[in-house]
DNA sequence: CATCAGTTCCAAAACGTTTCGGATACCACA
DNA sequence: TGTGGTATCCGAAACGTTTTGGAACTGATG
């Protein structure tokens, strides 16, 4: 291994302005720098993290703390995200570690545990619930982290959709389209980003405009059955917003079942989740409808835990507009 | 954060005397030994493995390399091993990092890299291929690390599964069942673990018994139609042997497409590689065969690898033997 | 009493880095 | 000539741990 000293003994320059050169400071030679990083070059010098990180009590390493295999079935669909972070914290010379939890400990204990061998400088938090405990405790301690979507009864870093213009985007399209007569198909009603959305929604539609709202979980069978229901109505609508793609897939089984063409008789808009398991182009007709930029929010969220560890008690909080993808699903109504 | 020498401070010992009493060394005396542990709980002690790591060039933290991001569409089954991993090791008190790398970049130059930062010991390699990059680069900078599963083509410390007795075990129940004529749908001729299982199944068989092997991808579709082909011969054989899972759904379509019932008609037996995505119960109906019991596979590379990373130049070579599984898919000829 | 062995202890050095507090040299200006 | 400013440098301390090499004490043995 070459050490800042091996470098100091090749060139005759002393530790101390050899650290100073490879660390940029102004107060060094610029022929000194180049022959310093000549040589740190030639000899292959990497910076010890473990010196530097005892020294400025940063590693440089942050962690993640998983809890379910998640194998190809599992329900967990963890191992995108944590690839994406992955990468994103290694582009920018942090590594990320991973942490796999059995169901049966403690989670909040273990990150505080894990924080206290001082190799961790931080975390990222997955799947917040309401009142989240490690929220709580992380915060308690001074811990620094960012959490992946939020936790809206604490306040904390995140890197979140921005929900509302989720359903304001769709609802607005739509409208526009000449559509005035609407089904919306939302998550549990309990839950912020469903909230979130139907305000959105609301706040397009205006007075002119008839929404239909449902809620409940997110499944392809619940979709169906709830398009069902509206389309045999007496007054059905003429387009439908689903908040995620199985739903959508459950309103082209409803559509198909009465004859229905998508987008001839009927325009069909979801929002995907930006996972490659639900994707927009995976049906037929490809669907349009909002997108959350999942790829993006990797390096939006290493920067936001970057900035939690170096400004101490800084809270960061970023929405994150959704794209817009286009399809095939949508229409001017009949 | 406590350290030692707050240890030291409320207790009256010099830090050499509490770093040996935590570390369980025999010249501290017993007396002694409780105040300091006493002190070191109430004070909430963990000790900085920067600083050790520093100190002792051993940081307790390992590392592997993935290279695409597998969602549950992608091919990648990474998650589920990554994982039993990850919890392996935690259960010995190390850590593992995850370092995403996309395709582009160079991986053995990669696995170097990080491992000059200081903060890794050793790394867990898998899927390895004919004469590894990978394998070759670590072994030159005498690097630890462990393969899962193994590079016949050079010598190095591993965890593999035992494929002779994956063929020779399935290959003698049938035998003992009374089938003397056996269809044998094995992987791509070139790799290893078919050539090894291809040898256990031929020790297995004799002379009094025929075996018919076909090799290729271990798709549902190839296995379909190979075992078609066979059951439409002169003389088909009264069982099969599949190497993996979706091999042996093949046979069962190609049984169903002749009418033959299963296990009355037909014995399958299959090998599964023991992650989630390939069950042996998930089929129906279950079949009968060997296992890798991948579950244990990971502890035992994490005991590898720390053997590895603790004595330089051990090469340590496991082969698991396969589990049986019993099903509902084996009978005696008719 | 001197010697020895055994037990228990500790000061200090070392790991590789960053950073504080000056030191040195040079030039310009009064 | 002295004074101040700027550019460039460096010794030494510090981060928290492990480990070396011996010190101090005890009791037993000759």
């Amino acid at each position: 291994m070459t050490t800042l000293k091996d470098i100091s003994r090749a060139t005759g320059v002393s530790v101390t302005q050899v650290s100073r050169a490879l660390g940029g400071f102004p107060d060094v030679k610029a022929e000194t720098r180049r022959t310093v990083e000549a040589a740190a070059r030639d000899l292959g010098y990497r910076t010890n993290r473990l010196a530097r990180g005892l020294k400025t009590g940063r590693s440089g390493t942050v962690a993640v703390v998983i809890r379910e295999p998640g194998g190809s079935q599992g329900k967990g669909v963890w191992s995108e995200i944590v690839w994406g972070l992955s990468e994103a914290f290694r582009e920018k010379g942090t590594r990320l570690l991973l942490y796999a939890l059995p169901q049966e400990k403690d989670e909040a204990a273990a990150h505080a545990d894990l924080y206290l061998d001082g190799l961790i400088d931080g975390y990222v938090l997955l799947d917040p619930v309401e009142n989240d405990k490690r929220i709580k405790l992380l915060t308690d301690r001074r811990i620094p982290f960012v959490v992946h979507d939020r936790d809206p009864a604490q306040t904390h870093a995140f890197v979140a959709i921005d929900n509302y213009h989720v359903g304001a985007d769709m609802a607005a399209r739509l409208i526009a389209d000449g559509h005035r007569r609407i089904g919306f198909l939302n998550g549990p009603k309990d839950t912020s980003f469903s909230q979130d959305r139907s305000r959105g929604v609301a706040s397009a539609a205006g007075k002119d405009v008839v929404v239909i709202e449902s809620n409940g979980i997110m499944s392809e069978e619940r979709g169906e059955a709830d398009a069902l229901a509206l389309l045999e109505s007496d007054n059905p609508p003429t387009a439908f917003i689903a908040s995620s793609v199985p739903l959508a897939r459950g309103v082209y089984a409803a559509a198909n079942r009465l004859g229905l063409n998508v987008p001839r008789d009927l325009s069909v808009m979801a929002h995907q989740d930006g996972l490659e398991s639900h994707r927009q182009k995976d049906v037929s007709p490809a669907l349009c409808g909002t997108a959350s930029p999942l790829s993006n929010a990797w390096s939006l969220l290493a920067e936001t835990l970057h900035a939690a560890i170096e400004d101490e008690g800084a809270s960061l909080q970023h929405m994150m507009k959704p794209d817009w993808v286009d399809g095939e699903s949508c229409a001017p109504p009949r």
